[in-house]
DNA sequence: AACGTGACGAGGA
DNA sequence: ATCCTCGCCACGT
């Protein structure tokens, strides 16, 4: 912030705020979104600082393997894995099935559009 | 300006 | 599959 890269973060949490519910997206899937190729740490770094992370699903983020990338005995990390779960987003182990939750904006727009459900397989 | 850090990611051992 | 190393980007000291 105090930059101009304010706007930087705005588009990171925009890109957050855009994922449905029930679903989940990786850092550098995030960043993408955002307009910042392969700057997925730096997603990670604006959660922490999101001023409104209490609104902002920021627990639906996760790392590229669908796994949640919070240290064990953070606070935070059992709050993500209550959030989602409570979504009906099964975390096995802090792990979240990429195949099935992973949120693909191309494939939502297909499924979503016509008239089918959003569960394949 | 330089070096270290992090809620990452891909690739090799 | 797990562990380690290196590359990335922007921030903090």
């Amino acid at each position: 912030m105090s930059r101009k890269n304010n706007e930087f973060y705005a588009r990171i949490w925009n890109a957050v705020a855009a994922i449905p519910y029930g679903r989940v997206a990786s850092y550098g899937q995030i960043a993408e979104l955002a307009g910042i190729a392969r700057g997925a740490r730096m997603v990670g770094w604006a959660l922490g600082k999101a001023p409104d992370r209490m609104t902002l699903p920021w627990y639906r983020v996760l790392n590229a393997q669908g796994r949640i990338s919070i240290p064990k005995g953070s606070r935070v990390r059992d709050e993500q894995i209550r959030r989602l779960t409570d979504e009906g987003v099964v975390v096995v182990d802090g792990c979240v099935d990429m195949r099935r939750y992973h949120w693909q904006p191309d494939l939502d727009e297909l499924v979503w559009g016509p008239a089918a459900f959003g569960d394949d397989d």
